[in-house]
DNA sequence: TGTACATCAGTGAACGCGCGTTCACTGATGTAC
DNA sequence: TGTACATCAGTGAACGCGCGTTCACTGATGTAC
């Protein structure tokens, strides 16, 4: 298995025990912290280590340096996206199409706001080619492209490249959910939000 | 005038001759390469200087810090999308109504690829809170997202918000713009990808 | 239940490097007459 | 066309700070018997 942050032993090989782990994850919360309050350029493996009240030695025998433990959050908050596999494994022909998409819709923007600073730093850094990044990005994302896949692949002469729409829909679910907050200030509620993207989801899909 | 970073006035108040405007620009040129080159994190003035082959006291003439680089950066890509506009009013629902929506994608993925860091870095900065590039941000899309916006609103029970609906397209196109060369590894070729976004992008705005 | 030992966990203090930034200065360019 | 002067443009060299990183060490925890 690849190391995908996540791990129980520390650095220097040593297995993690109780407490470890607790300081690891201080560790991490702090990251998140920080990474939200003043942004990418501002992190620093000292602070971090302040943050939580201990030495900046103590930080490396957890991580290597800090694009380690962002790294390590992106991994764990890419797998609190399992639910949307319920959704999709839905039929959204039905009565109850449009509902799905809404639920996946208001379920990946909620992700989103739980863990906006970690989640736009991991799309940066796989933007910027960091292949780690990347990989963890994708793992989180595919499920979802699947689905929609699958769903587009499903109709009949949509004309559209079901990989490429599931793509887009994506795309547009992500970024939606990455500045959504900024579109209140054009007049345009969370619900209209939320309900138009979902209508655009849905029709892709189904073609409904 | 807000001073928008495409200023003609050296820092200290003096205004640019032929020799400082032109110095100027090569910075900002070193600014973006090194940006694509090494990301975000290693920007550094000192090494903008460097490869430009100036002392780092310089870039200070001309620049508070680099981050001033790159917002003047942001906002001279931000003006090379008025192409757009011409292919925003026409009317999408004739027969070539899908032809414009193509070449719209087209245009916006062009512009992308040339200059994916500064864009990138222009939304994390825009997205970390950043009002100054926040507006770049919103300068360089309002057009496009005004003239989508149009467009739905002139449908008929859509059942969309036209505002949200322009954003969800525009937020597509991003995503899409910025990760395009990766979906080529699943099978996708460039071609599905800008028709299927074409597509979409076109029914959303016309319901056709 | 107590003691000894292994290993897990955390740190103080220091090092050196490199970056950001400034200032008093020199050199280049343009223009008035 | 030439010269003087104003201002534009660029720099050398230095300062200090703060960050990344390491290492030999102390303290905490768990477990075997």
């Amino acid at each position: 298995m690849p190391d995908d942050g996540a791990t129980t032993v520390a650095l220097d090989g040593r297995p993690l025990g109780r407490r470890g782990a607790e300081t690891r994850q201080r560790l991490l919360n702090a990251t998140a912290q920080l990474l939200e309050d003043n942004g990418l350029r501002e992190l620093k493996v000292v602070d971090i280590a302040r943050a939580v009240g201990l030495s900046p030695a103590t930080f490396y025998q957890y991580f290597g340096d800090v694009e380690a433990a962002v790294l390590a959050l992106s991994a764990a908050v890419g797998e609190e996206t399992a639910s949307l596999s319920r959704l999709l494994s839905q039929d959204w022909n039905g009565t109850n199409g449009l509902d799905c998409a809404r639920q996946l819709v208001e379920v990946f923007i909620a992700n989103w706001d739980s863990h906006r600073a970690v989640l736009r730093t991991r799309n940066l850094a796989a933007q910027e080619g960091d292949e780690r990044f990347r990989a963890v990005r994708n793992a989180a994302l595919r499920p979802l492209t699947e689905g929609i896949g699958a769903k587009v692949a499903a109709r009949v002469d949509s004309g559209l490249a079901p990989y490429a729409a599931a793509a887009a829909m994506v795309s547009m679910l992500e970024r939606m959910a990455a500045f959504h907050a900024d579109l209140g200030a054009y007049g345009t509620s969370r619900a209209d939000v939320v309900e138009t993207t979902a209508r655009i989801l849905h029709h892709t899909a189904t073609g409904l």
